[in-house]
DNA sequence: GCGATTATATCGTAAAGTAAGATATAAATA
DNA sequence: TATTTATATCTTACTTTACGATATAATCGC
């Protein structure tokens, strides 16, 4: 098994083990918009559907129903009033939390039984692979 | 901001910028199942039933849309006729890992970025927390 | 200013997905 | 053999997802 296989193998189990339970009923577009409006700056609907591969219309559909279930908010973009810009309420920052991190509370109960050093590794660790990640993701 | 959460900014950086980009349709459900039946030895209709807290019956017909999709495979366990036992087929594996792993070649290439020491630092602490959250989770 | 372009929205429609209640079956258990 | 356990099926209802066609309103090029 190679270096990535590996670590994917770790990856998954972490998830799996530390995820937090799931109680909102919610799809995968829902939860790829929610984080595209967290992680770009400015995104629009035109982005969005280039993102997750609709058409317009039906990504325009999307950010509607969102909005309705009131996990983002819309304005228009002062400089260009075509262009909207979508922003996080909390309760959608809290549904993108709870389905995409990780259980504050296991993970907490995890970092209490580590050693001082081993805290410290598995800090360097993610912040080391989170920066090379964003810098690989631009090239 | 606390550990878990900065560990958290880190983790879902991680997954956004190297997770594999989205071919399938696939809904959440599905890929719960699929996660269910990957990392869960022997798991049966039921199990899922509760795992993802819906009825018997909507789990039940889950899995024979999934094994219609040629995702999973059913078999009776030979000790109680009754049991189904499940397993993920090869294209299961491959849309349950483009689904929650990390796309393999864009890892690789931040891998190859690292210096030696930095490459067994991610290592280790993916191993160590992969590790101390399966045994957390038993207990 | 005016036509073209850009960004987004809406309507109609169709297909698929999600979920549960009621009921059935077949194997195992007491 | 009656009961329990594990799963399956049928019906029904609602939601979600998606797109084509079309519309609107702001901005851009000239």
């Amino acid at each position: 098994m190679g270096t990535t296989n590996q670590l994917n193998q770790y990856w998954t189990d972490i998830y799996f083990h530390l995820h937090y339970p799931h109680k909102e009923k919610i799809s995968h577009q829902v939860v790829r918009i929610l984080q595209l409006v967290d992680k770009i700056d400015g995104v629009g609907v035109n982005d969005i559907a280039s993102h997750i591969q609709v058409s317009q219309n039906t990504a325009s559909e999307h950010v509607k129903r969102i909005i309705e279930k009131k996990l983002l908010t819309k304005e228009r973009d002062s400089l260009d009033e075509r262009k909207v810009v979508l922003r996080l309420t909390d309760l959608g920052r809290d549904v993108l939390h709870r389905n995409t991190s990780l259980d504050e509370e296991k993970l907490q109960h995890v970092i209490d039984g580590l050693e001082d050093s081993e805290k410290e590794l598995v800090e360097k660790a993610f912040q080391l692979l989170s920066e090379r990640a964003k810098s690989c993701s631009l090239s």
